[in-house]
DNA sequence: ATTATCTATAGATCTATAGATAATGC
DNA sequence: ATTATCTATAGATCTATAGATAATGC
């Protein structure tokens, strides 16, 4: 059992530095040998914990997803500020889910399932969310299922104009201005 | 001259290429070869137009920016709703932009300036056209520069959505969705 | 002369497999 | 026995440079 404990270990070491390394270069440009030297391995060693780069992609999505994180029926709109202003402190994962983000949308990308069908479920628990709060109709005129990709799109969009330059964007402060306008003030 | 005239018409092929290629695969992932083939040149052929990958990158970016196509003075906000439609119709252009975007928060990406600056760009034109539309407050209560950088960031936002799943998400409606909202109904 | 291409190739990487060796747990 | 690592290495790529060759324009 002590052997499991330091294996489990072992691959937690090993997901927290691919988190790093995509977050500085991105998966294409995440080599394995540069992951496995930040845990003092080598990359034929890191192999050994996971047997292929893509299943390493694969744990790492699947163990940082904030989403997943709070089960669907406990999400409240005021939650969702506070994830925001979670994530202004947490650079690094911002970057890395980013950075997938991006190269997810090319062809064969082996993140593109995982994102599609997250952003289809977020759609679908923000549109709930804000169901539970306002009814069919949001005070700004729209409904919850217009209104969840929006709010979508813009912690999105958010996250990319503040990692390129984080002083010229307060990202918690504009996604409140953003729910303030949902709210109609 | 019958020349240079063929030299422009080479580059711009290969630029068109490029942004191709660029779309499927990224640009860590667009090889030279890659490009070079769909234009019947080897890799070596291509670098006699664009002396380094990174240059034919930066080419691609200065040549298709949308944003430096309507001078700042001539945008208006239903222009926008436009753009927006527009794009939907030329998903390989989106793609690479949207790929782009993504790879370039990488630390050292050859992409990061031109994005960096392009978005603080953005924003002040946006700002600028907000307030000749609302004066110094939207309908919606917020101030033309807290209004910028989301309406910048729903756009971005839904391109990735839209780019995961079109069938899932209307980008156009969905934008103009977000219009009505700024402006109060 | 200059421009457009090509062949050859150096020099770096990268992922993944094979198989050895040492340590751990029953 | 199983687990954790390592060395060696195959087999693909990739970018960029050097230098040859052919075509074009003066």
């Amino acid at each position: 059992m002590a052997t499991r404990a330091r294996s489990e270990e072992r691959r937690a070491e090993i997901l927290r530095a691919a988190l790093e390394v995509i977050a500085e270069r991105g998966y294409r440009g995440a080599s394995l040998a540069a992951v496995a030297e930040r845990v003092g391995l080598t990359q034929q060693g890191l192999l050994h914990y996971f047997p292929t780069k893509e299943a390493l992609l694969i744990a790492v999505l699947e163990e940082r997803d904030q989403w997943d994180s709070v089960p669907d029926s406990q999400w409240r709109l005021d939650l969702l500020g506070s994830l925001v202003e979670y994530n202004a402190m947490r650079r690094g994962i911002v970057q890395t889910f980013s950075a997938l983000l991006g190269e997810s949308v090319a062809e064969g990308h082996p993140a593109r399932e995982f994102f599609t069908r997250r952003y289809a479920a977020v759609r679908g628990s923000m549109a709930q969310v804000l169901r539970a709060e306002y009814g069919d109709r949001l005070p700004g005129g729209l409904t919850p299922e217009q209104a969840a990709p929006l709010m979508v799109a813009v912690m999105d969009g958010l996250q990319f104009q503040w990692l390129l330059d984080p002083d010229a964007v307060d990202m918690p402060d504009a996604f409140r201005d953003f729910l303030r306008l949902l709210s109609g003030d």
